[in-house]
Parts: C-alpha cells; structure tokens; sequence
DNA sequence: TGCCATTTGACACCAAGTCTCGTTTTTGGA
DNA sequence: TCCAAAAACGAGACTTGGTGTCAAATGGCA
C-alpha cells in the first residue's frame, strides 16, 4: 500500500475521467460544462483544475507527452544505424497502441470531432518530428537544423506514425497500426524520386 | 470603386490588425484583452467578433488555409509527375514567403510566443500534408489512404516546409526558404536508407 | 490522541466568445 | 433628392473556461 491519499487521488482522478468520458459522449466534448462534469464525480471545481491544467487534458494522454519518446530512442544500441533505431523505438510505440486500441477507439473519435483536441493532438505528434531529429543529429554528431537527413529521419517517421493512425482510423480498423507503419518507413527507405508500380 | 461599404470594411479590418500587433508586440499576446484592441481601434466589441472569429485569427493569415494550396496543385499540367508537380508548385509557394519575409518577421515572432498560436499554426501546416497526398492519390488514380507513396509525399513536403521555416527562423534568416526547401526535397528523393557523407 | 502537511471545496474574479436588440449608416430605386 | 430596405454597428447581458484565495476537512505520524 502507497497510502489512503494516493489511493484517494487516484480513484478522484478515475472518477473525473470517468464522469468526463461519459458526458462527453452523450452530449459532446463542447456540450459539456466543467460544472457538469464535477458535479457528476462529486467534486469540488477547484479539485478538477487540480488534476487537470485544462479540459482537453481529460481526453488526451499525458503520458505521450514526448519525455518517453526520447527515453526510448536514448536506450537503443549505440551501434546501430539512426534510422535503424528510430524505427525499431517507432515499432515499439505503434504495438504497444496496437495493443491498447480497443481502449483509443472512444479516445479517438472524441478527438476527432473537436477542433482544439484535434489541434493539441496534432501538436504533440509534430513534436516528435522534432525530437526525432535531434536523437539521429545526436548520434551522427550534427546538429539537426543543419543536418537535413536528420530532419528528414524526423518528418519520415513522425510522418508515418499519423498515416498509420489515419489508416487504422478510417480502415476501421481493418488495417493494423504496426503494418502501415512499416509500409510507410519502406516507401521512405526507397525514395521518392520515382513511384512504385500500381 | 466597389462601393463605400466595402472601403470602409477594408480599413476596419486594418484598423483592428494594426491596433492588435501593436499591442501584442508591446505587452504580449495573452497580455491584451480583446476589450484594449476594440478600445484602440475605436470600434465596438461585437465589431470585433464580426470580423475575427477568435483573437488567434488576426495574428494568422487566413489567407494559407489550404484552399490556395489546393489550386496551385490543380493548376499544374497532367502530363507532369505528381512529385514533381508537388514539389514545383511548393516551391513556388515558397518563393512567396521569401519575398514576404520582411513583414512575417513580427508575425513568427508572435506565434512563437504563444502556444495557442503555435498549436493552430502546426495544425495548419499538417492539413497541407493531407491536401498533397489528396492530390498525388487523384493523379494516380488510387485513394490516398490506399497508397502509401502519396501519403509519403503529402509528409515529405509539408514536412520540408516547415524544416525551411525552422531553419529560416532559427537561422535568423541566414539560409532562405527555397533553398532548404530543395534540399530537404532532395534528401527524401534519394532515399533514407543509407545516410548521406557527412 | 493531537499536531502538521496535504487536499479539498466555496467563492470571487477575469477574459473569451455568443446572442439579442435597438440604432446608425449605406445603398439603390422612385 | 428623398425614402425604404438592407447592412453594419455598439451596448450590454450571459455562459463558460481558467486563476487565485482562504478556511475547513482529512490523512500521516508520533
């Protein structure tokens, strides 16, 4: 045991996603007042701006904030080429979502309906285009904003892992996330001078 | 003349533009309340909202909101690649913004500052990502989210885009836009396989 | 039990954005 | 030139997200 108080704040903090969640879907993201949600988790206002800095951080998760991104590109072999580490920390991300999904599908077509999700949620995967560059300009000795194959790497794989969500998202789901993914890190490898084949 | 109506629309658009980047540049953007802008461009508070929908709205220009993307690609000629026609029309595009990087000085200097602004400008930038690849998947007859290579273009050149607006910002103006642009282009064109010679 | 630190909720406050409504200004036709 | 319809305007009330303060409640621990 961690203690009661951790416990509480847990459970207050499920209880606000779990309020948030249900409302949301039943009456929308905008429909939803913060008064709302608190009154059904049985909270006080302020305790929700305690745990959360804005509604939108109800829907989105904090824990892809990009601080583990980088901890997981820092922890690939040092002899390994960079694209070859970017994909394979990439790999990693997209099972540990393939894995999840059942759980993103609710997540995701709250963010897809909502214009300021949307934005945050753009924004957040635009930053890993700049993490990524710097991990490869890192490893090569450059530094990224002079180093167009390192943003390169950066674009390509940021690039390719919002393909393979639009691809799962609009497929329904038919298509996995981890298979896009490498589809598209293929077609990058290759070049785009010429087009493959139809 | 088109009328008294409409010149007097065009200065009550100036007006609020100019009280409001004044402002911004002396006290910060989330430091001036829409209620100082209306108040220095001596117009009412609806005024205001009748021609911004949002106070991010005067510091964007609406302007690059992708439907003039989506001509210039249109207007290119069939006979052309689509890669090559993406990359030319670009590169025009470009070409625009160097002539105008005199004025978007104080403009990225704002939209730096500000999260909001931040969030909707990438956003922005990431539509044009779908627009390209909506456009190569036309020229080849295949659905964009069908076809890894026009979604592999859409990424790489609206993601060339903004590492020329990084290196140019960063830069201090120092490498101009069309320049990085190419070469960005070229990297992805030959492929990401091997890395370049240092 | 009793003291201290943390957590909590009530409340006041600010600013963005929406809506309504009555007034002023422009336009175009008689 | 005059007048009526249409368009633009300003005032102000209202909703809501987000901040800050403060006193009360609650868990941790001796």
């Amino acid at each position: 045991m961690v203690g009661l108080r951790a416990a509480k704040k847990e459970a207050t903090k499920l209880a606000i996603v779990g309020a948030a969640l249900d409302l949301f879907e039943l009456q929308g993201f905008e429909g939803t007042s913060i008064d709302e949600i608190v009154a059904k988790a049985g909270i006080g206002r302020s305790t929700f701006f305690r745990y959360f800095e804005t509604k939108e951080d109800v829907v989105l998760d904090s824990r892809w904030d990009g601080a583990r991104l980088r901890c997981m590109l820092a922890e690939r072999p040092t002899g390994e080429s960079p694209c070859r580490s970017v994909r394979l920390a990439l790999e990693q991300v997209m099972e540990h979502f393939h894995v999840e999904r059942k759980r993103m599908r609710k997540q995701v077509r709250i963010i897809k309906s909502v214009e300021a999700l949307r934005l945050r949620h753009f924004y957040r995967v635009t930053l890993w285009e700049r993490i990524i560059a710097e991990f490869v300009a890192a490893r090569r000795g450059t530094h990224h904003s002079e180093d167009p194959y390192a943003m390169a790497i950066g674009i390509a794989a940021s690039g390719a892992v919002r393909a393979a969500f639009y691809a799962w998202d609009e497929g329904r789901g038919h298509r996995a996330l981890p298979e896009t993914f490498r589809a598209m890190m293929d077609t990058f490898a290759a070049g785009l001078e010429k087009p493959p084949k139809l």
